[in-house]
DNA sequence: CGGGTTCATGTAACCGATTACATCCCCCAC
DNA sequence: GTGGGGGATGTAATCGGTTACATGAACCCG
């Protein structure tokens, strides 16, 4: 390995001057700089990377903790996050299927000094607790967690609202016998989604079942599994609102399995809008989410905090999401202009 | 930020001692390590990375270079590394977005010093070249590239054999006319996986058309695109072979909503069996990969390499594909005992 | 011509761990 | 009682950078 003493003796020059030509200091002649920057090339050098970090106290690199890593989902939300750190000059260390608070804890303690700052996506109830014992003004920022206590950044989807429009949406419709397959119950975006189908339900009037609430776990296979319960149900629905995307497909497979009409004898409808949504047969009605910017977004947040030393807004930010109506819950068109069937 | 020293302090040992504790040696006596271990987790003492690595000389962390992580594919491939390195204590330091040479040999160049061993995945052709320049005895493992030198470790999909038997399945059935929708022109897997599917219609003795090959891009967008150009071909095909599952769907959605029935009147078939494709409508025939698995063998011999200081066995594996049959493409079962139509 | 200013460069302390080597203590055997 | 051995602990060098401060040369101006 070559160091920067290698370089600094080959070019005549101290280590000092080959470190102000690394880091663009202004205090470099010329002439020396280029000759420097020749060497270092002639060497193939390129700096410790741990060395720097030791005396910058900066690592260049920011931590991405997620839970299952499972779908689509996840591959647009890192490349959110990857291509917004890069485009800063920030690289990324991932940890994925961390989902109790045991193993969070765990996993922000080995990236402790590896680390600028932290993107933590801890959907189970409490397991963003951990997050509490990092150091004071460490920067980190939460997706989609219910931080309660409103003590650190965070970023949330508009949930509640989505599913209430969405659930509303099918109503408008005419639909009476609405079923949901909900997500796992321990986590934050499902629990947050089942409410604002309740909502939506009571704001009508409607009168839910325990019947038509089908537990999921937001796999295709588990919204197959659900949709088949619900087939069997005596008093079987005529519209299925699933918590995500995922869950909604499996569900059409199972409707187009027991030649069940979509949409005419059952509606469908999903959330998230991942990319293979409208390639359905139906095209998947359901609400957009904009995964990417939400990468993005939550990662914008933290290079600002790491950047400018400032930590904690203790700030939570709702990113908005919109209906799409295609073509698996009937009825196409803007969901107020829509005539009930 | 406390250090080894306050904890030395704080214990009234020294910092070798408290090194030793926390690195299990046994030439610590056990009140003396109970005291260390009392004092730091009191303190809430957590070694400092890069120190510990500027010393060591290992990151505990391997690196994944990957290109534009496009859907499901990628969540899985994620998956299956991060699991078998967290398995044995390794971090990992993600940068996707890489296809070409220049921007490879910049993310190489970042990498050094942070990783310990790298998973390049660089399916464009010459893409995999900067890796020669990187230190002669540092580990790597190459994804799906054209490494034709066999200068390094590698693991490929065995694309051209499983586009080959899946061709060869849908002339068993009887198709005679026989489309593919091909990947990007400059990318290995897409291009072993076209060689298949001529080398399979060659067998066959059957000619195929230029206007048959349609180019797409890997995403869905691109394949229901290409489906509604071939829908149009005044000869139309029987059969429609797509470089992947992703533009296999894309096809599947051009044909419903083209009123074309599937496997009737145009069977398709895909690659890869996304977690999707069993769920879509019809069921997606397709060539099995088992990405995730894909991963942890890369992440094994990686791991390998780096452990024990051996390096590049130069080696080159190809992991198996085997044939996935369902009602895409008609005629389920074995492909030798299906009967022609 | 002397003193002050500016700027390129050098020297060495420092970041926080690991670890080779030194030291010290205790115990035992002769 | 003394020398030797071995195990626990301490001291300080080291890893490869950054950077505060020192140095010294060139230049300017009165």
């Amino acid at each position: 390995m070559v160091t920067i003493r290698d370089v600094a003796r080959a070019a005549r020059v101290s280590v000092a001057t080959v470190s102000r030509v690394q880091n663009n200091s202004s205090l470099v002649t010329e002439p020396t700089g280029r000759r420097v920057r020749r060497v270092a090339v002639r060497l193939g050098y390129s700096p410790h990377a741990a060395a720097r970090s030791l005396s910058t106290r900066r690592t260049s690199s920011i931590g991405v903790l997620l839970p299952d890593l499972y779908g689509e989902f996840y591959a647009e939300l890192i490349r959110g996050i990857d291509q917004t750190a890069q485009g800063h000059g920030y690289h990324l260390l991932i940890a994925s299927s961390h989902n109790d608070k045991a193993t969070i804890e765990a996993a922000l303690q080995a990236m402790r000094g590896r680390v600028d700052g932290l993107i933590v996506m801890a959907p189970a109830p409490g397991a963003h607790v951990p997050v509490r014992n990092l150091p004071e003004r460490f920067p980190v920022v939460l997706l989609n967690c219910n931080a309660s206590g409103r003590t650190f950044d965070s970023i949330v989807l508009a949930n509640r609202e989505g599913a209430r429009q969405m659930v509303h949406h099918l109503i408008a419709l005419g639909h009476r016998r609405i079923a949901m397959i909900t997500g796992p119950s321990r986590n934050y975006d499902a629990t947050e989604r089942r409410r604002g189908y309740h909502a939506a339900l009571r704001a009508a009037g409607l009168r839910g079942s325990r019947r038509w609430e089908v537990p999921g776990d937001f796999t295709q296979g588990s919204g197959f599994e659900a949709c088949r319960r619900l087939l069997n149900c005596k008093a079987r629905p005529t519209a299925i609102f699933a918590g995500n995307d995922a869950m909604a497909i499996g569900a059409l497979s199972a409707l187009a399995e027991a030649g069940v009409g979509v949409p005419d004898q059952v509606a469908v409808a999903g959330f998230d809008d991942i990319p293979m949504a409208r390639y359905m047969h139906p095209p998947l009605s359901t609400v957009r989410v904009d995964i990417s910017a939400l990468g993005e977004r939550a990662t914008r947040r933290l290079l600002d905090a790491v950047g400018n030393g400032r930590t904690h807004h203790n700030r939570r930010e709702t990113l908005p999401v919109t209906l799409v109506i295609r073509e698996s819950c009937g009825g196409r068109g803007r969901p107020a202009a829509s005539s009930p069937r």
